[in-house]
DNA sequence: CGCTAAGCGGAAGGGGCCATCCACTTACGC
DNA sequence: GCGTAAGTGGATGGCCCCTTCCGCTTAGCG
């Protein structure tokens, strides 16, 4: 598991932009990535363009779809996302590394309404995503082999489990107010206790999701 | 707790109702029951009214505003919720009728897409929902009292918490295909262990939320 | 400094949904 | 039967959003 290369350059797409145009893709993107924390990821395209203060025209032209300005917001975050989990795994604690990068994870949730929408919904075209996510799933997969050989998490945990538990804190982190605060904190305690060995009792099948394959609809 | 007197006369409002104009309201009633279960709260007014094979004229005569309508389709199965809650109630082992009205509020949830959407939003002129739900609130403060003073269910937990459960269960429910029914059910599971009394650690605090205070942004 | 291609923004076309209005039809009391 | 009030459906206008187009502006090279 290597360091933190993950995102080579900032933007390749940026290169061979006239200055002006430059500045306008980054008014553009800090629009964006603020408008999709604080009202989720259909915000309409002409909000995020008056926010930016450009033309929707502008927007439309650097970004020809809603996915690829998506794409390009999250790419960060889910990078940040990517190393909260490599972080945590440096705990030697196996629990208390499992713990550590669930609860991260879900705080990063909290913090931005779109980011768990992005995280989850499938974009096919968005190779670089595909290949983030990836990584952040590899890592945790080891996080939860170890945390299973410590005999600390229920053997019949699986990654599966990790992508309900992200669908469900998202669905609280979209309350409104105090709500999403203290229920995801709750929600995620309950079943973190719930994960642990000790407690395992006889569960029903996962579902067939992985957080490669999982299919949302995607924000239209 | 009462036997089951909920709901008293079936539609007070369609009595004084010409016999075609019965018989629309009634067939509005179905195709919005299976509109909404199959694809949410917020299907399209004019979708309903074609399914019906009525004009929209004819449906916003008979319910004015979507929320009638909603509160009218779900008021049967919000009764229906109520008297399963009471069910399992009968049953001697407190902590079996907890996890018994957890379980079937939440295959409920899981047969009907619109269902919990209703039933944790607020709409504030349904007089009759809100009785409703207050009676499945008692009739689950009950439960919940009977399952703790047995040292089954955890002290902290909370009433909240099943709106969280409803809230997080809401969202697996609202998956695609296989994936709903698996990851309810397991959902579910994991939490139920969660709540039992021996694993007890402490847990955050629970969010302000209650059956009755729930405020779900309205179905708009 | 001037030319040109890159960049720009607003307007406009298109689609979906809500909610209302109105000219026609029909149940049903007498 | 028949008159009438109750009932009906489709057309309509308003609103919001997406996306494209087009005439104007400007960065930046030579």
């Amino acid at each position: 598991m290597p360091g933190h290369p993950s995102r080579i350059a900032p933007p390749p797409e940026a290169a061979g932009l006239r200055a002006d145009a430059r500045h306008n893709r980054d008014r553009i993107l800090d629009a964006a990535r603020e408008a999709f924390a604080t009202r989720g990821l259909d915000v309409p395209m002409a909000a995020i363009a008056r926010r930016a203060g450009v033309g929707v025209a502008t927007l439309y032209r650097r970004f020809p779809s809603r996915e690829s300005l998506v794409t390009e917001v999250f790419a960060d975050q889910l990078d940040a996302c990517g190393a909260a989990v490599e972080e945590a795994m440096a705990d030697p604690d196996p629990w208390r590394a499992f713990r550590t990068a669930i609860e991260k994870v879900c705080a990063m949730q909290l913090a931005d309404r779109g980011f768990t929408a992005a995280f989850l919904t499938a974009f096919p075209e968005a190779v670089d995503f595909e290949r983030l996510r990836a990584r952040a799933e590899l890592c945790f997969a080891e996080v939860v082999r170890r945390a299973k050989d410590a005999g600390q998490l229920r053997a019949d945990f699986e990654p599966a489990d990790l992508v309900l538990l992200l669908k469900a804190g998202n669905a609280i982190a979209a309350e409104p107010g105090e709500v999403a605060a203290a229920g995801s904190r709750r929600l995620v305690a309950y079943l973190l206790q719930a994960f642990r060995a000790e407690h395992a009792e006889p569960l029903p099948p996962a579902p067939p999701l992985g957080l490669g394959h999982v299919y949302a609809p995607a924000a239209r």
